[in-house]
DNA sequence: TGTCACATAAAACAAATGTTGCAAAGGTGT
DNA sequence: ACACCTTTGCAACATTTGTTTTATGTGACA
C-alpha cells in the first residue's frame, strides 16, 4: 500500500464527515486503489455496493470537478508504481530491537502465507471437499475446539450460526462441555479441532461421539494425531511457527474454506440467511460505523 | 518490466505477419503496457496514431474476441505486479452457480497467502513493532473483542496467559463484558479487535477506556475503521475473502506476531514462563498423545 | 486498362460510461 | 406535528466507448 498520497490521505481526513453512502464508497477505493485506475466508475460502484452517482458526489465532496480526476490520479499512483518498482525505497529502523522485530515478524509472516499456500495442494483440496461433503450431509454438525483450538471452534460455529441452525458448539463452563452430545445421533457429525498437544478432553469426546455413531471430521495437525485414527475425514495444517508458540492460523484458514465450501453448496440460500442476519442484527443495533456517543 | 507474458509473446510471434498499421498499433501496445491498461481504446490508438477500429482489428489478428481482451489481460498483469507478489484473483466475476469445491478452495486459500504476505511490507512491520512495544510497556494488557473477533481475542489471550499474568480478556454473560476494565487506568493498554461491521459495543468500550485514560492499540481492517481515531497504534489487516464471509485469518497472524514479538523482548523468561505451564498442565493431565481409554 | 484483393479511413451503430435533476425517504430541531 | 435540510435511489441525459459497416484508396497481375 501506497503511503504519501495526497488524495488518499483527504479522503482520510473528510471521512468523518461523511455521510454512509459516502464513506462506503470511500472505503472501498482506500481498500482497492488499483481497481479506481482500471475498471469503470459503474462496476466500481457496483463492487463497492453503492449508486454510480455516489462515486461522482464523493468526487465532489473532496472538492473536485467529477470522478474522472479521482480515476486520474489513481492512475498516475498505478504508472508511477509499476516503473519505480525497483526505486521502493525500504525505510530501515535505526533501533537494533526494531529492527529485529522487524526480521521476526516477517519471517513469522511469510511462513504462514507458505503454510496457507500450501494448503492449496491438489492432496489438501480434496480433502477439503471430501470433508465439506460430509458436514453438508450432516443433519447437525457438533463443533469442538478445546484450549488452544477454541478459537477455531467456535468461528466456525459463529460463521455457520449465520447460515442458519445446523451447529452447535460443545463448550460451556463447569464441565458441561459434552452436555451438547447428549441428543447426537448417527445422522449427526462432530467437528473436532485439535492440534498437538491434544487436549484429552477433546479425545475423550471424540471418543464417546465415534461410540454413538456420529460422523467424525477433524482439523488436526498430523497424520499420526490420534484424531486421525478415529475420524472419517481429517484435514490437516501445519502449526509451526518461527515463534516460541505454535500458530492456528493455518487451521482458521481451514475453517474458513470449509464455511466458504458449505455455504457455496446453496448460493441463494446462503445468501438469503446472511440478509436475514444482517437485518436481524440491523434491528438489534449491533453495528455501527463510528464511535458512538457515550451513554450516560 | 515483465517477462512471462503469454499474450506478449503472441503479438511478437505474429507480428511479421502483420501489415503496417498493425504493427505500429502492437509496437505501442508492446511499448506502453500499462498505457494499455489505464486509457480508454479510442485514447490509446490516438497515441498510438492509428484508427481505432485497428485496435479491434489488431485483437482479431490475435485470434481474440476483441479488443477488451487485450485490456483485461493488460490490467491483470498490473494488478499483479503493483501488488508484487504472486497468485492473485480476486476477481468477483465467478457467478457460475456450482463452482467447483476445489477451485473454491484454492482461490480462498491463495487469497489468504497473499494477504498474509503483504502485511510483511514495511509498513505493516512497523505497526507492528511500535504496537508490540506499547503492550510491552503496559502494566496489564486488556483483550477486547466481540463477536467474529472474538477468536481472535481469545487466541491472543490464551497465548499470553501462558507467559504470565499480563492479559485480561473482556467477554462474559449477561452483558457483564466491559467488567474487566473495572479497576483499569492510565498504566494499562486495551487491544481492541474489531472489523467492519464493528460491534457497538466495542467501539464503546474503546472509547470508555480511551476516557479512563488507557493506551489503546487496535487491530482492525481499515484506515478509516473508527478504531483508528481513538487508537494510539493500529495494525490494518485485509478481512476479504472469495467467500460470502469475512476472513480473520489475518487479523489472525497479526495476534500471533504480537505474541511472538512480545515473548521475543525476553526470551528466557518467555521460555520459563511455558516450561512452568507446561509442567502445570501436565500434572493436571491435560492433554493425552493417543485416544484415552473411556472412563466408566 | 481493368479488376481483384487487400489495407486503411471514415462514418454509423448500439452499448456503456459519467453526470445531473428530481422526488421519495430519513433525520433534526422547534 | 410540522417544516426544514440532508441523504439516497432512480431515471434520464449527453458523451464516450468498442465495434461494425461502408467507402476510399493502393498495389499486383493479366
Amino acid at each position: 500500500m501506497l503511503q504519501n498520497d495526497p488524495l488518499r490521505d483527504h479522503i482520510i481526513s473528510r471521512f468523518d464527515g461523511m455521510s454512509p453512502q459516502l464513506q462506503q464508497a470511500a472505503r472501498y477505493i482506500l481498500e482497492h486503489p488499483q481497481e479506481v485506475a482500471l475498471v469503470s466508475m459503474r462496476e466500481l460502484s457496483r463492487n463497492a455496493g453503492v449508486q454510480p452517482s455516489t462515486m461522482t458526489r464523493l468526487a465532489k465532496f473532496l472538492d473536485l470537478p467529477g470522478y474522472d480526476d479521482i480515476r486520474a490520479h489513481h492512475a498516475e499512483a498505478l504508472r508511477f508504481r509499476a516503473d519505480g518498482f525497483a526505486a521502493r525505497a525500504m525505510q530501515h529502523s535505526e533501533n537494533e530491537q526494531d529492527m529485529a522485530a522487524a526480521q521476526l515478524s516477517r519471517r513469522m509472516l511469510q511462513g504462514l502465507a507458505t503454510q496457507i499456500a500450501r494448503l492449496s495442494e491438489p492432496a489438501s483440496l480434496e480433502r477439503l471437499a471430501a470433508a465439506a461433503d460430509r458436514l453438508a450431509q450432516a443433519r447437525r454438525v457438533y463443533v469442538l475446539g478445546l484450549r488452544s483450538c477454541h478459537s477455531v471452534a467456535w468461528h466456525f460455529h459463529y460463521v455457520m450460526a449465520l447460515l442458519g441452525e445446523k451447529t452447535i458448539h460443545l463448550d460451556g463452563p463447569a464441565d458441561t462441555v459434552g452436555d451438547g452430545l447428549i441428543r447426537a445421533d448417527a445422522e449427526d457429525v462432530l467437528l473436532a479441532i485439535s492440534i498437538n498437544p491434544y487436549s484429552r478432553h477433546s479425545l475423550e469426546l471424540a471418543q464417546l461421539a465415534r461410540e454413538k455413531g456420529l460422523g467424525i471430521v477433524a482439523i488436526t495437525d498430523s497424520e499420526v494425531s490420534p484424531l486421525v485414527g478415529v475420524a472419517d475425514h481429517a484435514i490437516l495444517c501445519s502449526t509451526e511457527s518461527q515463534s516460541f508458540f505454535h500458530t492456528l492460523t493455518p487451521a482458521l484458514a481451514v475453517s474458513e474454506v470449509l464455511c466458504g465450501l458449505l455455504a457455496n453448496k446453496d448460493r441463494t440460500a446462503a445468501l438469503e440467511a446472511l440478509q436475514r442476519a444482517d437485518r436481524h442484527l440491523l434491528s438489534l443495533n449491533t453495528y455501527a460505523s463510528a464511535i458512538p456517543r457515550r451513554r450516560l
